[in-house]
DNA sequence: AAAATAAATGTAATTTTAACACTAAAAATT
DNA sequence: AATTTTTAGTGTTAAAATTACATTTATTTT
């Protein structure tokens, strides 16, 4: 240990987090999880958890969505750092809050299979614990902010998805209906989709063209820095 | 204290490094201070500090800021934390970055004051302690977002302003020249500054309006979250 | 056979952005 | 004293982006 005077320092809990945001086609949903220990036990709250001394706290927030929820290999963002003196009742910690977006077919099997552990429509979620539902509005706030920095159908929304899809995941974000017309010919004009000879099936039997991502392209123009103003 | 089983979990040290960019009319700045313990002692570094148990991370941002500079009543923003497990060498800290813009004119004999303290063009500062330059990347970044959001002469400029200190403002921060009409025309299109009778006469005989921001017609237009591209 | 639902497609009007040059006052230089 | 340089102030036009808007086709339902 390299000679300091930090000594006389205070040291705090720093919990983490995460805020799981998911679509189901119509609905922007939040994962949740009853929580199993004191206080507050048997109230919902935000997947939650500590860091340890020997991880950062990306990995942190992994390991805690992994523990609670099944989940592997999501990426999360920081959002923000909440430190009221009081925030939680216990003890002093400070939390830092994660946040990421999730296409819940894809991932609800896992999810599922842990019993605690539900989705909840973001209007209709249940009174949270501590500051958490402050926390899941910070996060909304970025998350429309991002969904207009960049297209955010990635995480979103399943590899392949027709642009019903891509158009109600953007209403249900921005809380506004757009026009298709004009909404599809700005997709298309950002070239970044690349249009299947596929067909989902699903919602009609005229069927309607899948797209996927261009990662390659869509990765040139975040460099760039291009923004996505619907 | 309620019953919990928080007890068996790590705590950590929690650092607060403020990134207090400033303007002088040509270039922006940035406020550095040398550091005055071990490890690192002597190097330059940010405005930095350990949270206390008893206050928040805003407060401590604040507190911090005072003890080393002096200047009082500054509004810092939360940017970002870090925690890399071993980013301080001496022992494991997270640090929480902070960040502020203000007009340098107008604070400094207060700074002056403070011995090891100096501002430095953020172009030619000096390499810093840990992982301070990243965080004042990751600031910049974020002051550069902010700037396009909305005006940010507010805090950057003294209270009377002409058209040209604003301009270059913009400039300096985002890197660019700009059109002089085109700009003064997105910023009188914006309806948020009052043009005042008084002119400033320092930088020609012939003096140039001086403007100030309308509190409220600019309070109002954040709400709505009006985008201010230049 | 008629009505209803989902998919696909293009144009014209409006608004916003970008490019661009001269005049006036005063100071500095010759 | 004349010339050049610096700073302030001001509008127009072309190009680009955004918005508003309606019909046709395939298929299923009644």
């Amino acid at each position: 240990m390299v000679l300091n005077n930090y000594s006389k320092e205070d040291k705090v809990l720093l919990a983490v987090d995460c805020i799981i945001f998911g679509f189901d086609n119509e609905e922007l949903k939040i994962l949740l999880v009853q929580r199993d220990f004191e206080p507050e036990k048997g109230k919902w709250s935000l997947i939650g958890g500590f860091l340890k001394k020997e991880e950062n706290l990306d990995k942190a927030a992994i390991r805690i969505l992994h523990h609670l929820t099944g989940l592997n290999n999501i990426y999360m963002e920081q959002v923000y750092i909440f430190s009221k003196v009081d925030r939680d009742p216990a003890e002093r910690t400070i939390s830092v809050t994660y946040y990421a977006l999730i296409d819940i077919a894809t991932h609800d099997e896992k999810i599922l299979k842990q019993n605690p552990i539900q989705w909840f429509n973001l209007k209709d979620a249940p009174k949270l614990i501590f500051d958490h539902s402050l926390m899941v509005e910070k996060a909304i706030a970025r998350l429309r902010r991002r969904a207009l920095g960049k297209p955010i159908g990635f995480e979103l929304l399943p590899e392949k998805f027709t642009m019903r899809q891509l158009q109600k995941l953007y209403e249900a974000i921005l809380e506004t209906k757009l026009d298709k017309r004009n909404f599809i010919n700005k997709v298309i004009s950002q070239d970044i989709l690349i249009k299947l000879d596929e067909k989902d099936m699903t919602s009609s039997k005229k069927g309607a063209y899948l797209f996927k991502f261009d990662q390659e392209k869509y990765n040139r123009k975040v460099e760039d820095g291009f923004n996505f103003k619907i």
